[in-house]
DNA sequence: ACTTAACGGGAATAA
DNA sequence: CCCGTTAAGT
């Protein structure tokens, strides 16, 4: 600093004037604009490093939140690096989730709540929700669970109470009641869901001063990454502990705010400005991750989206590989026609952890996964069947949570008779009856039975035998380790010879709680409460590891703050993406138009769109052929490159035939079908080989085609202009 | 009284 | 395809 050029700051090398502006800037409330791959999460690293380092701020007065576990993981490392000491140990950096679950635990008192308590997730949400509904006397069919955890969510995500639920029709009604009584059973079970976590932790900023003050002086400095996806609850929060310091610094691309049906609400961007009207901006516009072609596409694909601040993003990686467009005839044909690709890509040099499949919804995986199989790649799938989810962990984990919090009877109940130890619908039903008498919980109604002596009959026996395996439990969680506790639970249920029945899924099961195992051996001192914790907050991608060389498969939410040289954005078709659910409202395109935005742009050297012909999962069967998404009208000709595929596969015209929007919306082009195919005519279809035409009609302004295929595939009609087929020369 | 095997309906994204 | 429900089996 004496007499140093600026520019030679080490805190500061390696970054440009923009980003060096937003760093150094001075304490306030500051807000950071950037485009992908702009380094956003570099500048947040370097502000905190600043801070620390030149600004001498201690690291307990500063609080940064990330999106991802991972984030978090990675932005301690990257400031341990920078720093060179052991100061960033100290500072407070997780999700908003963890933080707040850290909060509650703490403050857990003031809540009329256990420390102990269970963090329930969707499952357990969906079996609380079922239980209010039954015990409501509500129709199912006509009040679905899941749309009311829905509403219940959304309220919460506005901070809105049970109590406090607007009332307009006799829906509003119903739900009020719903989600009063859903908050009663969750209480009951010593639970709060995801959204109770920050809901509750909002309403305690906004109702106990003292706590306020408290939280205000430890984390004087906040800093948030992602800031586009935060919803009411995580603003509310921001903004109570910023007020008085002042001292928030924030990250956002309004572009990639993809969360809004979670809450999130990219709107908080505008709301900061007011209520902050001394917020610094800064702008980061240059990209540093792909090449000019990648990044125009991008661009042309996100331009179209109304209420945007638009950017000049550009990038010194001139030129590039044509963005490539392949059509493929179903879904089979396009993992083959991916996996094939990526064959060949590892072929020219690339590592198969340089690539990454994306894909809207997890369904989408399987035929890909079948292909990879197919063609020797290794690969990884984030999500799918969570990790976390899988049958058998969540029962390891529900005997874990009920030693924990012997209130929580979403656990109890899954697990009491699991592996099967005779204790059936009806037992639980009796069971639940006297928990109900007690006014206690199933566990406690079933430890007091026990200790009256007061069970007789059949079931009396396996009982007993549950009671006193649980009462040891508790005992043991004073004494044992987590990894003992498990090891005690495994051996006392017998759950080994109950998972591994000798089928090939059996194994898989028994190897899943092997992993689980080894996860918790890794930190041998880790407290209960904290492990089941970091159990229900993490993410697929917070397992996501650097160092497994694999072919990596994901949902496009999954991708946001990823990057791969190479990505296949797959299933670009009308219903997909944009999602059937999300084509009423065009808010909710606009947000499907922004996660192919951070697909494309994951991408540093080369991009690939497929769609299918046809889709077969698809609801509307395999009648209706499928339409290319409509946001590939948008991305210019001069970056596309569109690959023939095998020989077969060329379609002049392709475009003005193939191309349209969804079903039954207006603007449709209309092009003069020419008739392609007569009787008799040899043809090479991509999928179905060689035919011979058996009949040829010109329908409306199609063709359709009934072809003869050998190979067993037997008599096909099709659509001229769909179908990836061509005429053979006659000879 | 419980368990398991077979069946039919509804399917986004996720901390 | 994963689920919840139902009917048959122990």
């Amino acid at each position: 600093m004496h007499g140093m050029n600026p520019d030679d700051h080490p805190l500061l090398q390696g970054l440009n004037a923009q980003q060096r502006a937003a760093v150094t800037t001075s304490v306030g409330p500051v807000l950071v604009l950037a485009g992908p791959g702009s380094g956003k999460t570099r500048v947040l690293t370097h502000r905190v490093a600043w801070m620390l380092g030149e600004l001498q701020i201690p690291p307990w007065h500063i609080l940064a939140v990330t999106f991802t576990n991972k984030a978090a993981r990675e932005m301690r490392h990257r400031l341990e690096h920078l720093l060179g000491d052991e100061s960033a140990r100290a500072l407070t950096l997780g999700t908003f989730h963890a933080t707040c679950a850290r909060i509650l635990r703490r403050e857990a008192d003031r809540l009329g709540l256990s420390s102990s308590y269970s963090i329930f997730d969707t499952d357990d949400q969906l079996a609380v929700m079922k239980q209010v509904v039954g015990e409501m006397g509500l129709d199912e069919k006509r009040y679905r669970p899941h749309a009311l955890l829905n509403a219940v969510s959304s309220a919460k995500n506005e901070l809105i109470r049970a109590t406090d639920y607007p009332i307009r029709t006799y829906h509003d009604e119903i739900v009020a009641r719903v989600y009063e009584q859903y908050q009663e059973v969750l209480r009951r079970n010593g639970g709060l869901d995801f959204d109770d976590l920050l809901m509750e932790t909002a309403m305690l900023f906004q109702s106990e001063p003292s706590v306020l003050t408290y939280y205000r002086e430890r984390f004087e400095h906040v800093l948030v990454d992602e800031f586009q996806d935060t919803n009411m609850a995580q603003y509310v929060i921001l903004r109570l502990l910023a007020r008085e310091h002042r001292s928030l610094y924030v990250v956002a691309d309004e572009d990639q705010s993809i969360y809004s049906w979670r809450g999130a609400d990219y709107r908080n961007i505008s709301r900061l400005r007011q209520d902050f009207p001394e917020l610094q901006e800064f702008l980061l516009e240059q990209n540093y991750r792909s090449t000019q072609v990648i990044l125009d596409g991008a661009q042309a694909v996100i331009a179209r989206n109304a209420d945007r601040t638009p950017k000049r993003l550009f990038t010194t990686r001139r030129g590039g590989t044509p963005i490539v467009l392949r059509e493929a005839y179903d879904e089979r044909e396009e993992a083959d026609y991916v996996a094939k690709e990526i064959g060949r890509l590892l072929r020219t040099g690339y590592a198969p952890g340089d690539i990454a499949i994306m894909y809207r919804t997890n369904a989408q995986s399987r035929a890909l996964e079948e292909s990879l199989i197919r063609y020797n790649i290794p690969y990884r799938l984030i999500g799918a069947t969570r990790f976390y989810a899988r049958k058998e962990i969540k029962d390891v984990l529900a005997y874990l949570r009920v030693i924990q919090n012997p209130d929580d009877d979403v656990s109890f109940s899954r697990i009491v008779n699991v592996p099967p130890r005779g204790i059936g619908r009806r037992t639980l039903a009796l069971l639940s009856e006297e928990a109900q008498r007690e006014r206690s919980s199933l566990s406690r109604a079933l430890l007091s039975l026990t200790a009256q002596g007061g069970l007789t009959g059949r079931t009396s026996r396996s009982l007993t035998a549950f009671a006193v395996m649980l009462q040891n439990w508790i005992r043991l969680r004073e004494e044992l380790s987590v990894v003992q506790l498990i090891d005690q639970v495994l051996a006392d249920t017998g759950y080994e010879s109950y998972t591994r029945d000798g089928s090939e899924q059996g194994e898989a099961r028994w190897e899943n709680i092997l992993a689980l195992r080894a996860v918790v051996a890794e930190s041998p001192l880790i407290q209960l409460s904290d492990f089941l914790e970091d159990v229900a907050l993490v993410a697929d991608v917070d397992m996501l590891s650097d160092e497994v060389d694999a072919v990596t498969l994901l949902t496009l939410h999954s991708a946001k703050g990823l990057e791969y040289p190479i990505v296949f954005l797959t299933g670009l078709e009308e219903g997909v993406l944009p999602h059937s659910r999300s084509m009423e409202s065009p808010s909710q395109v606009a947000e499907e138009r922004r996660l192919l935005y951070v697909g494309m742009t994951r991408a540093k050297e080369r991009l690939v769109l497929t769609y299918a012909f046809r889709r077969g999962w698809r609801a509307y069967g395999d009648g209706e052929p499928s339409v290319p998404s409509r946001f590939l009208e948008d991305i210019p000709d001069e970056v596309l490159s569109r690959p023939a595929g095998s020989a077969s596969f060329s379609r002049p015209r392709w475009k003005a035939q193939s191309w349209g929007r969804a079903p039954g919306s207006s603007g449709r082009k209309r092009a003069k079908a020419v008739q392609r195919y007569r009787a008799g005519q040899r043809v090479h279809h991509a999928y179905y080989g060689d035919g011979i035409v058996i009949e040829s009609a010109l329908e409306g302004r199609d063709e359709m085609v009934t072809v003869l295929f050998g190979n067993g595939v037997g008599v096909k009609t099709l659509v001229s202009s769909m179908a990836p087929m061509e005429p053979l020369p006659d000879h």
